[in-house]
DNA sequence: GTTTATGATTAGGA
DNA sequence: TCCTAATCATAAAC
């Protein structure tokens, strides 16, 4: 049997034949439930009921086969008819004392994971863990439906069981009052009396949804927790997150620490966490520097497009910096998210490692390019036999023993301050 | 089926 | 708390 199977029978489990009852007239167990599809239950619950229905009737017939006459013997069977009523309340009553906080918890946690209540759009804090979690591609999104599709079908047998047990509840209540309106013939019966046994009808009903509510949540739980497992499970980013990381790491090469600011950035850029960022550089850092040689490919490669993407860059910056002649500064008074000043940007830029660098937008995404592109540059100096002493990407800050070194060139010094849309490079050691 | 790549987890250190 | 390093577990490639 799967998991799905057992967690859709937990919820199936919920029905009238968990209630053996009282008073000695035992009820049979249900038939086998025949799957998700709640027709299974559906006929325990017509069959349990029908039974109810004949244990009753049978007391009835019997009173009044044993003649009205005998009022004696008919107080008897229907004494018998009530005590089972009654026998179903007992432990009902007991086991109530509303108003139950763990009832109100059940109903809590069911409204909270949209299984009672208007139906949720987007599903419950669960399903948004799970998306969150699972960070939103399309493979997780196939994922994060299937959860919403399995607590839509929680849902359904959840209010489908609802309403068979408030029908049994409502018919089982006529029956009974059936049932004294035909002692009322042969005893007077109060309307205390007749109040007293739909009470008595109703709590006992209550009590059997409450083990239907509690199962629910039972289900709900199993069923986060296997999308809890999902998310633990591997599974490779979109090649444009890594795309992303890649650009980011190979562009701060001097300096692969991400601050949070950042991290968050990459997080949303790639649909991931924050978290996965931080594994995902972890994981970077220390296979990078074990194998540099082997990443140098894919160094050069990130090389030479962020080349391209900052030759562009500047190419547009000049482009307006001849736009914006000194006849037309860009003062702040237009209001809008102008370069404090197009020559200060290619000053900013020669200063590229200085300390005073002060990021325009442009400026700031340029920045680490031109890092990059002085690698590109450099590299058409000499060789790079891909080992990593002299490669292209040789981590000039690692230190002798393989670390990158903090000291000389924390992050905030070799990034800009970055205006939107791009992200930080700052060191979070 | 085996190997490789890669995301996640864990322990220990600063 | 964040890092490194080792390791695990699994997806992907062969």
């Amino acid at each position: 049997m799967d998991e799905q199977s057992r967690m859709l029978q937990t919820l199936a489990g919920v029905n009238l034949a968990g209630h053996s009852v009282q008073g000695g007239m035992a009820l049979p167990p249900p038939h086998g439930h025949e799957g998700a599809d709640g027709d299974g239950r559906k006929q325990d619950i017509g069959d349990i009921l029908h039974q109810i229905m004949t244990i009753t009737d049978q007391s009835l017939d019997e009173a009044q086969a044993n003649s009205l006459a005998n009022t004696r013997n008919t107080d008897c069977v229907f004494s018998c008819s009530l005590s089972f009523v009654q026998g179903l309340s007992i432990r009902g009553a007991q086991e109530e004392d509303p108003p139950d906080p763990q009832l109100m918890r059940l109903d809590n946690m069911l409204l909270a994971e949209g299984v009672s209540g208007p139906e949720k759009g987007g599903g419950s804090a669960a399903a948004a863990a799970a998306a969150a979690a699972s960070g939103g591609s399309s493979d997780n999104s196939i994922e994060h439906s299937d959860y919403r599709a399995k607590l839509t079908q929680i849902r359904q047998i959840y209010h489908t069981e609802l309403e068979k047990y408030e029908q049994a509840c409502n018919e089982f209540t006529t029956h009974v009052m059936n049932l004294l309106r035909e002692q009322s013939r042969t005893r007077p019966i109060s309307p205390k009396e007749i109040e007293r046994m739909v009470g008595i009808i109703h709590r006992k009903f209550s009590s059997i949804q409450m083990q239907l509510k509690q199962s629910t949540c039972e289900a709900v739980m199993i069923l986060r927790s296997r999308f809890l497992d999902a998310r633990r499970k591997r599974r490779n980013f979109s090649k444009q997150a890594t795309e992303i990381l890649n650009e980011y790491f190979y562009s701060h090469l001097s300096n692969p620490y991400p601050s949070e600011e950042a991290k968050e950035e990459l997080a949303k850029k790639c649909s991931i966490t924050v978290s996965q960022v931080s594994n995902w550089f972890g994981n970077k850092r220390i296979r990078y520097k074990k194998n540099i040689g082997k990443f140098q490919e894919e160094a050069n490669l990130y090389a030479a497009k962020t080349a391209v993407t900052a030759a562009h860059a500047v190419a547009a910056a000049v482009q307006n910096n001849q736009t914006n002649s000194p006849t037309t500064p860009n003062s702040g008074s237009s209001g809008s998210f102008n370069l404090p000043n197009s020559g200060d940007m290619f000053m900013n830029m020669q200063s590229l490692n200085g300390d005073s660098y002060q990021g325009s937008q442009v400026g700031a995404n340029v920045q680490s390019q031109v890092d990059t592109l002085r690698h590109v540059i450099n590299q058409t100096g000499g060789y790079n036999d891909g080992l990593g002493g002299n490669s292209l990407y040789s981590p000039h800050n690692l230190n002798a023993n393989g670390g990158w070194q903090d000291a000389t060139t924390p992050s905030s010094v070799t990034s800009p301050t970055e205006g939107p849309g791009s992200v930080h490079s700052d060191t979070s050691n």
